[in-house]
DNA sequence: AGCACGCCGACT
DNA sequence: GTCGGCGTGCTC
C-alpha cells in the first residue's frame, strides 16, 4: 500500500498538498518533518508534513513524489506546534502557508536553488597553547622567543592573562583570535607566535546567542501585598487554567512574575513570557537575567533569521532554555515542556498581528497554546481588556487584584485642563497650558523628569491651503500627508513615500500654505523654545530608527529631562524619576471613530499616567482637552476601572459588540475601483443571505480608502457567541465561492480578519 | 506568490 | 523574421 503525505507549503493557497512518499523515505517522512517537493513547473519548495496516510487521493490529480526529507533525525516541528498551526489556520481564516511562514524561521526552509534563506552557523577562530607551550608553566619562554621578540612576548603574556593559563594550565579559558589580536594590537607578533608553534588556532561553532557570564541572584523579596497576590494566583491555578492579574501601575507585577517563573522552572517546566512591544524586551530582560541568567533567551520579529534558527534549535534540542521572553511570535516556538505563559500588558492592541496574515491575537493564541500543552496562563494588566475582565468576572478565568502600589507610592494626581477656554482667553502658549508649563518647570528645577505624550508623530498632520482648502495627499494612497520639519518632507505614513512640500498652493496659487494638527516633532520644537536648558529626547517610530534602547536608557538614567513620545512611552516602561506626565491632546485619543475608542482612551491615559511618580513622591498628570466633561476623563482621574468596565459593557451590550458578539472583518482590495466596489457589493449580498442582513455591516470605505494604489472596501460580520468560528468560516467561504462563481472577484483579493482590533 | 505559456509591438 | 511586454492560469 502506498504512503501519502499532506504537506504544508509556503504558497498563498487555502489547502494542503498531497504527495507520494517514496519507499526509501517512509521512515523519515513523519508529521513535522521538513521535505523537499517539486511544485508546479520547475519549482522546488520546502514544506512540512502535516500528516501521513494511505488513502489514495480521489481526484484525478497527478501525485508527485517527495524528493527528500530534510530532517533525517526526527521532525523539526513538534506535534504540538502542528496542532497550533492547524488551529491558527482555521481561527485566522488564512492559508496554511501564511502560518508556516510566520512559525518556521526562513533559515529552516531553504528556497529552491538559492542559499539566501538557509541558516549559516557562525564559526569563530580560537587560540590555544601550541605544541611548544606544552607543559606550561614549566616552559622556558626565553629559549623559544629569544630576547629581541618583545612584541611576541607581550602578546603571549596577554594570551596567558586572557586565558587564565596560570590558574588553569590544563584547561585554559577559550580566547578568540580576534580578542587577542585586538588586545595586543600587533598582528605580525601574533602571526609569528602561531607560526613558531607557541600558539595554535582552532575553529569552533559558537553561534550567535549571547552567553551569560555573570552571577545570578535571588529575586527581591515580595511585599505583603505582592505575596498575597502570588498566593492567590497559585490558588487560582488549582481550579482555573487562566488567571488575570489586575494590578495597578507600579504595583510590582513583574516581581510577582519572577517569583512565579522561578517556581515553575524549579519544577522542571518552561515559561513563556510575552510582551506587546519589542522595545520593552531589553528592559525586562535585564531584570530577568539577574535571576535566570543563561537559562533564558529573547525572541521576536526583529531577531535576525540566523538567531531565530539558533533559538529554535536550542529549544528543540536536549538543553532548551527554561524561560523565553518574547513578542507574540514566540508562541510558535518549539516548546517541549511548557508549564506557564505570562502575557504582560494583556490589554495591548499590539498583541494582535494586523499585516500580513496570519492576523492572530498573540494573547488568545498563547491561551490556546497553554491549554493544548496543559500549561497555565497568567494575564497581567493595570487596565485589562474588556474581553479578559469579563472572562474573569464570569468565572472563565480566575481574577487576582492588586490595588496597592509598591512601596505605597501614591497614585498620581490627575488634572484636566480645558484648552478650548484657555485658548480663547489667549493663555495657551502654543500647545502648552500654563499649568503644564509650570509643572514641567518645577520638575526641572527639582531635578525630576517629565514625559509628554502625543499619539501622532511628525510635525504637522497635514499641509493645507487656508484659502481654498487644498490638502496635500499621497499619490499612491488616499490619505493626507504628515509634514516632517526635520527633513522638510511630507511623508505618507501608509506607504512611506516622501514628497516635497510646495511653496504655493497648486490649486489656487495661495502662498500661505500651513500645517494643521501637530505631532511629536512640533512638541519637541516648542519644548526647546519653552525650556531651552532642558535635555529633550523623542521616542517614536521616526526617532527609534536610530535605536530606541539608547533613548530609553538615557531617560532612565537621567541623562535626558523630558521625553516626548507616542504610544511607545505608555507600554510598561519603568522610569524612576518622572514627576510630571502631560497628555497634550486627549481629544485625539478619545475621538476615534471606533467602538473601542473609549476602551483605548481609558487604557492609554491610565497607562501613560502610571509612568508618573514612581519613586518617593506623588506625581502629577496633566491632561489637556477641549472636552473636559468627557466621562472617560473622570474615570481616568479617579482610576475607576470598575466604573469604566460597567459603563463600557453596557454600551457593548446595547450595540451588540464584543465581548457580546464576535466580529469578522472582510477586506476587499484591488487596483480598479469599480471592480473593488462591485465585488464588495456582491460579497455583502451573499454574506447577508447566509448570515442575515442585520449581521452584515457594509461594505464601506475605511478611513484610508486607498493604500499603495489599491482601493479598499470592508465588510464587517457580527456573529453570535453561540456560533463556532468553524461554522462562521464555512459560511464566509461559501459566500466568497458564490461571488467567485459569478466572476465577481476578478482582479480583487479578499482577506479576512477574525476578531479585528 | 512564482512560474510558464501565450499572443501582439519595436528591434537586429 | 525574433526578443520581450505582462495578461491569465495553474500549482498535489
Amino acid at each position: 500500500m502506498s504512503l501519502y503525505a499532506d504537506i504544508m507549503l509556503p504558497v498563498p493557497l487555502n489547502q494542503l498538498f498531497c504527495y507520494l512518499v517514496p519507499g526509501t523515505l517512509e521512515h523519515s517522512a513523519v508529521p513535522g518533518a521538513r521535505v523537499y517537493v517539486p511544485f508546479g513547473k520547475g519549482r522546488r519548495l520546502t514544506g512540512i508534513i502535516v500528516r501521513t496516510h494511505t488513502d489514495k487521493p480521489a481526484d484525478g490529480h497527478t501525485i508527485k513524489e517527495i524528493l527528500g526529507v530534510l530532517d533525517p533525525d526526527g521532525p523539526s516541528v513538534l506535534p504540538s506546534q502542528l496542532r497550533l498551526m492547524e488551529w491558527m489556520t482555521g481561527y485566522c481564516m488564512c492559508n496554511p502557508g501564511d502560518v508556516m511562514k510566520a512559525s518556521v524561521p526562513a533559515g529552516l526552509r531553504p528556497d529552491s536553488g538559492s542559499n539566501e534563506h538557509t541558516y549559516k552557523p557562525r564559526i569563530e577562530v580560537f587560540v590555544k597553547p601550541g605544541a611548544k607551550l606544552k607543559g606550561y608553566p614549566d616552559v622556558d619562554l626565553e629559549q623559544h622567543l629569544g630576547k629581541t621578540a618583545v612584541r611576541q612576548k607581550e602578546t603571549l603574556q596577554k594570551y596567558i592573562e586572557l586565558s587564565d593559563l596560570d590558574e588553569n594550565p590544563q584547561n585554559p579559558a577559550p580566547v578568540t583570535k580576534k580578542t587577542l589580536a585586538d588586545a595586543c594590537k600587533s598582528a605580525s607578533a601574533l602571526k609569528a607566535l602561531l607560526d613558531n608553534g607557541l600558539l595554535e588556532c582552532y575553529e569552533l561553532e559558537t553561534g550567535r546567542l549571547p552567553q551569560f557570564n555573570g552571577h545570578t541572584q535571588e529575586p527581591t523579596a515580595l511585599s505583603p501585598a505582592q505575596e498575597r497576590a502570588l498566593n492567590d494566583i497559585r490558588k487560582c491555578f488549582k481550579s482555573k487554567n487562566v488567571c488575570l492579574l489586575h494590578g495597578v501601575t507600579s504595583s510590582g507585577k513583574t516581581e510577582i512574575y519572577i517569583h512565579l517563573i522561578k517556581e515553575h522552572i524549579a519544577k522542571g517546566g518552561q515559561v513563556l513570557y510575552l510582551l506587546p512591544e519589542i522595545a520593552l524586551t531589553t528592559q525586562i530582560m535585564h531584570r530577568l537575567q539577574k535571576v535566570f541568567g543563561g537559562d533564558m533567551c529573547v525572541y521576536h520579529s526583529r531577531c535576525s533569521d540566523n538567531i531565530r534558527v539558533e533559538v529554535w534549535n536550542r529549544l528543540a534540542g536536549p538543553n532548551p532554555y527554561k524561560l523565553i521572553l518574547g513578542a507574540r511570535s514566540a508562541v510558535m516556538l518549539p516548546l517541549q515542556n511548557l508549564s506557564l505563559v505570562i502575557v504582560d500588558e494583556e490589554h495591548e492592541p499590539n498583541f494582535k498581528q494586523e499585516e500580513p496574515a496570519p492576523r492572530y491575537q498573540g494573547r488568545n493564541t498563547a491561551i490556546m497554546l497553554a491549554s493544548m500543552l496543559g500549561a497555565k496562563t497568567l494575564l497581567g494588566s493595570a487596565t485589562p481588556s474588556l474581553e479578559s475582565y469579563s472572562n474573569a468576572i464570569n468565572g472563565k478565568y480566575g481574577l487576582v487584584t492588586l490595588t496597592e502600589r509598591f512601596r505605597n507610592i501614591k497614585l498620581p494626581r490627575i488634572e484636566i485642563v480645558d484648552t478650548a477656554t484657555l485658548r480663547r482667553k489667549k493663555y495657551m502658549k502654543g500647545l502648552f497650558s500654563p499649568i503644564l508649563t509650570q509643572h514641567i518647570q518645577e520638575a526641572l528645577q527639582n531635578g525630576r523628569q517629565a514625559i509628554l505624550f502625543h499619539n501622532r508623530r511628525g510635525y504637522a498632520g497635514t499641509v493645507e491651503c487656508p484659502d481654498c482648502g487644498w490638502v496635500q495627499k499621497c499619490d499612491r494612497c488616499d490619505v493626507s500627508l504628515t509634514f516632517h520639519k526635520s527633513t522638510d518632507t511630507a511623508t505618507c505614513h501608509y506607504c512611506g513615500q516622501n514628497y516635497r512640500v510646495p511653496v504655493v498652493c497648486p490649486e489656487c496659487g495661495s502662498k500661505s500654505l500651513r500645517g494643521r494638527g501637530f505631532g511629536t516633532e512640533r512638541i519637541q520644537e516648542e519644548v526647546a523654545n519653552l525650556f531651552p536648558k532642558a535635555r529633550v529626547a523623542r521616542l517614536d517610530l521616526d526617532s527609534a530608527k536610530g535605536g530606541y534602547e539608547s533613548i530609553i536608557n538615557d531617560f532612565q538614567e537621567g541623562r535626558t529631562d523630558i521625553l516626548i513620545g507616542t504610544q511607545m512611552v505608555s507600554k510598561g516602561l519603568d522610569f524612576g524619576g518622572v514627576s510630571v506626565v502631560g497628555i497634550l491632546d486627549a481629544d485625539s485619543i478619545m475621538n476615534y471613530p471606533d467602538f473601542r475608542a473609549t476602551e483605548r482612551a481609558f487604557q492609554l491615559m491610565g497607562q501613560v499616567a502610571g509612568r508618573a511618580g514612581r519613586k518617593d513622591r506623588q506625581g502629577t498628570v496633566i491632561i489637556q482637552t477641549r472636552q473636559p466633561q468627557a466621562p472617560v476623563l473622570d474615570m481616568v482621574c479617579r482610576n475607576d476601572y470598575s466604573g469604566f468596565f460597567n459603563e463600557q459593557m453596557q454600551e457593548r451590550k446595547t450595540f451588540n459588540y464584543p465581548p457580546y458578539s464576535r466580529l469578522t472583518l472582510v477586506t476587499i482590495k484591488g487596483t480598479d475601483l469599480n471592480s473593488v466596489q462591485s465585488a464588495a457589493a456582491m460579497l455583502a449580498v451573499s454574506l447577508a443571505e447566509l448570515f442575515g442582513s442585520q449581521r452584515v455591516l457594509g461594505p464601506d470605505a475605511p478611513a484610508v480608502p486607498k493604500v499603495q494604489y489599491r482601493h479598499i472596501r470592508r465588510i464587517m460580520i457580527k456573529t453570535g457567541l453561540e456560533q463556532t468560528y468553524v461554522s462562521v468560516r464555512t459560511q464566509i467561504n461559501e459566500a466568497v465561492n458564490r461571488v467567485a462563481s459569478k466572476n465577481g472577484l476578478n482582479g480583487v483579493t479578499v482577506a479576512f480578519d477574525a476578531d479585528p482590533m
